[in-house]
DNA sequence: GTATGTGAAGTAATTCACAGCT
DNA sequence: AGCTGTGAATTACTTCACATAC
């Protein structure tokens, strides 16, 4: 089952959603509710949830919690993941700092600085390391999941140690494209970007008034 | 000129790379070695930048300096652009404190938050206000960029003020899907999902070996 | 020769619309 | 009657391939 992923953030939701249903002691939903609630079309729901298997049932809709067993368990959240961190800086603490994380089985388990006022301190609970132990240290515990949150001007020969730390999974916030081996699930969240698609809608919207 | 999401992204990546590249004194720059910088293909970076006029110059490629003027109008770069923090917790003083945004003219002017704590405190230079005031204040500063860092939980709300104080684009970071009239620019930044994504990726590719 | 601009082809994602199940 | 599952149609995005321009 290979799943894409527009597909895989579309679940993300769905997951959420009902997770509050459940909460509310919803037995079922449409695909027509859960349409209402996400804005997307409820045939794309059906066909997302199909794909995981026939979980609907036709006059009824789904089973609120057998659904939310399903997706937590096709997105893998029915399990603990190990996170190293890379770069304690603003952006690398608020993530150290937020519950979400932990709440959904993601757990920050080693963080990496190469700042020495930074190194051997703790920070939210878990000392702070030398980036020069990044690979040893991520392969020997095993951690399949990175976080890059250094300067751009750093952030490649970051990811470099990652990979050859053997992480197979990285999520960069340095403002750039960084190049891995095509196997590596890399995935940029790009804030600038973000708001440059706003500046530039709003000085089209302009234009055209 | 109509623009899709996809396209922009791109752009952004284009006119930093340019930046770069100017300032290495690099004169041109032809498609295939931005696709080789970027990653994407190069007739996919040519239809690109022909949507904005023809820039390109055949046999030679791109003039580093001038495609990147370009660029940087059509994204709305060569100006100064006013935006609303709302939420002052981990994330929302890491966005504050993030130089990356001033850079390139986005400039946080107006901060709220719900906390007495906080609220009359100065952060980062900008003293915060109480959230019961951003309709008013955020209106009379014609503020048009919003972003959210609130809890989930208050994130609608945040999101129903902010509307109704004219903004135009709203940068959601609270881990919901925030209803909004469509002509509303909403963007969403999910970091649980996007490590969800991580965690469906090994969840499978375990399953397959 | 080298690199652009662009129709045509190919691929992916979404929406439509309805047969068939409960 | 109500709602799912799903082929068919549509729309969006990407890649190919080559005529054209420098």
């Amino acid at each position: 089952m290979k799943l894409s992923n527009v597909i895989i953030s579309r679940l993300s939701i769905y997951v959420r959603l009902l997770s509050e249903l459940e909460e509310r002691r919803k037995e079922t939903v449409s695909s027509a509710e859960l349409a209402e609630l996400t804005g997307f079309g409820d045939a794309q729901i059906r066909k997302d949830l199909n794909l995981l298997g026939q979980l609907g049932i036709s006059g009824t809709g789904y089973d609120v919690k057998h659904l939310q067993k399903v997706l937590s368990r096709v997105l893998g959240l029915d399990r603990q993941w190990k996170v190293a961190l890379v770069g304690v800086g603003n952006l690398g603490s608020a993530l150290l700092a937020y519950p979400g994380f932990k709440q959904q089985g993601f757990n920050i388990i080693a963080v990496f600085d190469n700042d020495l006022r930074k190194i051997g301190k703790n920070w939210e609970g878990i000392v702070v390391q030398d980036v020069g132990e990044l690979v040893n240290a991520v392969r020997s515990a095993k951690i399949r999941i990175g976080i890059i949150a250094v300067p751009a001007s750093e952030a490649q020969r970051v990811a470099a140690s990652l990979l050859k730390a053997g992480v197979e999974c990285i999520l960069n916030f340095a403002p750039l494209r960084i190049k891995l081996p095509k196997e590596i699930n890399l995935r940029n969240v790009d804030l600038t970007m973000e708001l440059e698609n706003f500046s530039c809608f709003l000085t089209n919207k302009s234009r055209r008034e």
